[in-house]
RNA sequence: GGGCCAGUGGCGGAAUCGGUAUACGCGCACGCCUUAAGAGCGUGUGAGAUAAUAUCUCGUGUGGGUUCGAGUCCCACCUGGCCCACCA
């Protein structure tokens, strides 16, 4: 008898896992739910050694929150799946020397043993795998769609090279000029690619962040990327030439200090305004700053480098001619690849201007009043001040110079108000092998053709496909209407680091016929972007099983498509069911990372717009609501393999259970927070677990709680309910728990066990030495109904966290029908979670004297409590030949007596 | 360089609106139990003064301010973290 106590966690947890997947606990009625919820968690990539104890931090996060919603009555749809398609799998794969497709099944699997093992309540009928074909054909379409809409395009521009990975990269993916994914110094490449036309929607991605609920720090990252920032493009004229630099500012108003102007190395004008004797200087930079990457250029960052062309450029405003330069500080895919130097007030251009000791003006007087002449950088004036030396700007404040100057400019024809962003193209081109492969067609004969068209036209083609959308087809591409476009399997699939895919390599897969002339044509090559198989996955999981299943046909979903006799919304044959869509999305609770803010949140926010924009959905923004979960710090640091310290929760999960997991992970701090990882922390809730089975198993032989007692106990439970309740709209798990423990201690310490007349030496009171608990009679007490009912609102509070224990004692301990998880979430009445007897401080001149015990209706009565303050001793020892100017009183809470 | 966030016991962290700072847990100490150890249970635990569970002083990164009253609001600074970064 005395050794049934333990909890046993592994023989429990096993047993409901599966009767919980065999009766359907987690599977909605997907068609016919009618309080839908669908909260989901960011799907994990299966490349590494399996989940960390990060992935079950914020999993469990998600699905305690899907669970509570579920309690308070909601058809909860929780799905999960896998971002197994992709460089981060490819280059895991190519790590530990195994091909993707073997990596992918076997990581997967074990990823589904783990998610289990946590007791998450997932709907396994409906999983995602976007390296699968069924999931990818429809990313294909999705490319198509954005083809044939004009926001898919190609060109030619310098891209982001990563040399360790042989690809290229957007600019999303390059973090502090390292390749997100394997770190490695990124490169600048000149190369021809397929870019999306994420920046047509910038100001719409902005607008949108206005109406979600996302975290503020999450839409100021989003806000910075996209960058928007108002200026002018001034246009100088180069003296004896006839072409015209553009220079894009923000701060017009500091034209008359301009001395020089700088171009970018990659300006189409940088080799062409070189004169003669500087010609050989000039290619020599330009070489020499094309072979340096990013990270080199900005290494040497500070110390500015450049070469004089020998042309010089007019300033309108005062006819001063200003010299051209080059440098590599002048990034081409900034404003316009030009910048017009204006040292005094800005310190980039300060800094060049000494080193080549070129003028300095001052036109900015500061808050400090120095109007000296500009020697130190500390003088450089960026922010705030008054215009000098500036025309018919003198005297104005800067705000109100950069208008008068923008009108100036524009009346007078030099130039044009113009709108940057940070935010540029999103290049989705990989040469890679493990992806979608783009569903591209390229016919030369076709593409000859068009450029005469283009000719005709007299439009110049440089490989940029026009907004307008009867020009795609004159460029020589196509889209592939026959999807899907099938990765080849590929044994040798390393990428080549040639500029091209590895599937160029292989003539049966890109040789194809032109779809619209008939001759021969070329399949891209490369894949897709993973960001792109991650920027839909939402859309497809409510409709997973149901789009296929309506469909009739023998043949396998993968054939059936056949563009002309689709049609596109029909459930049979269709990513997602619109039926089904309209029920369930958009998602109503995201949960994932921060680190995502401007790469998948982002892209995700552009796809969704675009469909919505193509009337395949009908709304704008997929996540209205998106909570960012910490992270979980072991050891004073972030887990990585490289240090070491990944905690690995299968062993956890093994030796405490998954219910303890689920606790200490939640209550190691707040879900927004960086709590840190600790064995001694995970013991005690494991205590904490056996404490409260403890309590349930011996929960018979309680028999008494005396009266006073059971209205404490009563009263306590409507209070926690009401914090647990409340805590948990605000992911405040930790406190949550709190508030469950400090429950559970009051049960503990009012719990009067008998003497246990059937049971001889092991009897459960034996178990209990305590000295303060005292033994009864069977026979003179009475149970109390606030104990029962205290113990099944136990087993609630506790079913989001300790699943299968709350399960268990629900089901096996208190003779519940099960289950636990779809029992009605318990309610509290507001005046019983009151609290009867109030302590009120009293201070005097705001220094804490004494406290008063009262009955709550008393302690809202300032008459009463100023009286029955004023005859504590000590108050009174403070009061004695003071003077009372004022007495504060804060009902129910405090009274303070000034003296002062 | 820019943006954002945070600094509370030995540790993770609590503290709705400005109103008893340190809830809950870990750790630690002592006690009970035990032949012993462990487990379990109980008590204590911000610092200092003190015979004292009485009482007093100090105390939420630093310095100032507002207020009857500040962890919370304002100003300046210091430290740490995250994100972005030669963005014109």
């Amino acid at each position: 008898m005395g050794k049934q106590i333990s909890f046993n966690h592994q023989k429990v947890e096993s047993k409901w896992q599966k009767l919980w997947e065999e009766i359907g606990t987690y599977t909605p009625d997907i068609v016919k739910a009618k309080k839908a919820f669908y909260n989901l968690w960011m799907f994990p990539y299966p490349s590494a050694e399996g989940l960390h104890a990060g992935h079950a931090f914020s999993s469990t996060g998600s699905d305690v929150y899907g669970r509570f919603m579920k309690m308070k009555g909601y058809d909860v749809f929780q799905p999960i799946g896998y971002d197994a398609f992709g460089i981060h799998s490819e280059n895991y794969a190519l790590s530990i020397n195994n091909h993707p497709k073997e990596m992918i099944a076997r990581t997967t699997k074990y990823y589904e043993k783990q998610l289990k093992s946590l007791g998450h309540g997932y709907d396994w009928t409906r999983t995602v795998n976007t390296s699968e074909v069924d999931y990818y054909r429809w990313t294909q379409w999705l490319f198509a769609q954005m083809f044939k809409a004009g926001l898919a395009y190609r060109k030619a521009a310098f891209v982001n090279w990563c040399p360790s990975c042989k690809t290229v990269l957007a600019d999303e993916q390059v973090i502090a000029g390292e390749c997100e994914r394997c770190g490695h110094k990124v490169e600048t490449k000149e190369l021809e690619q397929w870019f999306f036309r994420i920046t047509d929607y910038a100001d719409r991605l902005l607008g949108g962040l206005e109406r979600i609920d996302w975290p503020e720090k999450i839409k100021i990252a989003q806000r910075n990327w996209i960058g928007r920032k108002e200026g002018i493009n001034i246009e100088y004229k180069v003296k004896g030439r006839k072409e015209k630099i553009i220079c894009w500012t923000s701060r017009p108003d500091t034209n008359f200090g301009a001395t020089f102007i700088v171009l970018s190395p990659e300006h189409p004008f940088a080799q062409k305004l070189a004169t003669k004797e500087n010609t050989q200087k000039v290619k020599q930079y330009i070489k020499d700053s094309q072979e340096k990457t990013k990270e080199e250029r900005e290494a040497e960052g500070r110390e500015k480098t450049g070469v004089f062309t020998g042309s010089y450029a007019i300033n309108d405003l005062n006819g001063k001619e200003m010299p051209i330069w080059i440098s590599d500080f002048v990034l081409m895919e900034v404003g316009s690849g030009a910048v017009v130097g204006v040292p005094g007030h800005d310190k980039r251009d300060f800094e060049f201007a000494k080193r080549y000791k070129l003028p300095i003006i001052r036109v900015v007087v500061g808050s400090d009043n120095d109007k000296s002449p500009m020697t130190k950088i500390e003088q450089v004036q960026e922010e705030e001040g008054t215009m000098v030396n500036s025309g018919f700007l003198n005297g104005m404040n800067i705000a109100k110079a950069i208008g008068a100057m923008m009108d100036h400019i524009e009346k007078k024809g030099w130039g044009r108000k113009k709108t940057s962003y940070h935010l540029r193209d999103w290049l989705i081109s990989r040469q890679r092998y493990w992806g979608p492969p783009i569903p591209m067609i390229y016919c030369e004969k076709c593409a000859q053709k068009s450029k005469s068209w283009f000719a005709l036209k007299g439009i110049s083609f440089k490989g940029v496909l026009h907004k307008d959308q009867s020009d795609w087809k004159h460029a020589g591409w196509y889209p592939e209407e026959n999807l899907p476009v099938e990765l080849p399997y590929l044994k040798n699939y390393q990428p080549k680091g040639t500029g091209r895919g590895p599937l160029a390599g292989h003539p049966k897969f890109y040789e194809v016929k032109c779809p619209h002339c008939g001759g021969t044509a070329r399949r891209e090559t490369d894949v897709s972007d993973t960001f792109l198989d991650s920027s839909w996955y939402f859309l497809r999981y409510p409709s997973v099983g149901i789009a296929e299943s309506a469909s009739s046909g023998s043949s396998s979903p993968a054939k059936r498509d056949d563009s002309a006799t689709r049609t596109r919304h029909s459930a049979a044959d269709f990513a997602w069911d619109p039926e089904i869509t309209k029920r369930w999305l958009p998602v109503n609770l995201y949960f994932g990372g921060a680190e995502h803010a401007v790469l998948h949140l982002m892209y995700a926010r552009f796809v969704t717009q675009v469909l919505y924009d193509l009337k395949h959905i009908n709304f704008p923004e997929p996540f209205p609501r998106f909570f960012a979960h910490g992270l979980v710090i072991k050891d004073g640091a972030k887990m990585s393999k490289s240090r070491g310290n990944v905690v690995n929760p299968d062993e956890y999960i093994k030796k405490y259970g998954a219910d303890t997991l689920r606790l200490y992970l939640m209550f190691m701090g707040p879900m927004d927070g960086y709590p840190d990882f600790r064995d001694t922390g995970i013991e005690g809730m494991r205590r904490f677990l056996e404490r409260v089975w403890d309590l349930f198993v011996n929960n018979k032989d309680v028999i008494l709680v005396e009266e006073k007692d059971s209205r404490e106990v009563f009263v306590k439970m409507h209070q926690t309910i009401k914090k647990v309740t409340e805590d948990m709209e605000k992911f405040q798990y930790n406190t949550t728990i709190s508030a469950i423990m400090e429950f559970v201690n009051l049960l503990r310490e009012k719990a009067v066990y008998a003497e246990s007349a059937s049971s001889g030496s092991s009897s459960p009171a034996k178990r209990d030495d305590s000295a303060t608990r005292t033994r009864h009679s069977a026979s003179s007490y009475i149970r109390c109904a606030e104990w029962d009912e205290a113990l099944l609102v136990l087993a609630q509070l506790l079913a989001p966290f300790a699943s299968h224990l709350a399960e268990e004692v629900w089901v096996n301990v208190l003779g519940q029908k099960p289950s636990v998880h779809t029992s009605s979430w318990p309610s509290y009445t507001k005046e019983i979670a009151e609290k009867e007897e109030v302590t009120v401080a009293v201070q005097v001149d705001g220094k804490l004297r004494a406290t008063l015990k009262l009955k709550a209706q008393n302690s809202k009565l300032k008459a009463e409590v100023v009286k029955a303050a004023k005859k504590e001793k000590n108050v009174a020892n403070w009061l004695k030949g003071k003077e009372t100017r004022k007495v504060v009183f804060i009902p129910g809470k405090l009274v303070n007596f000034v003296t002062k």
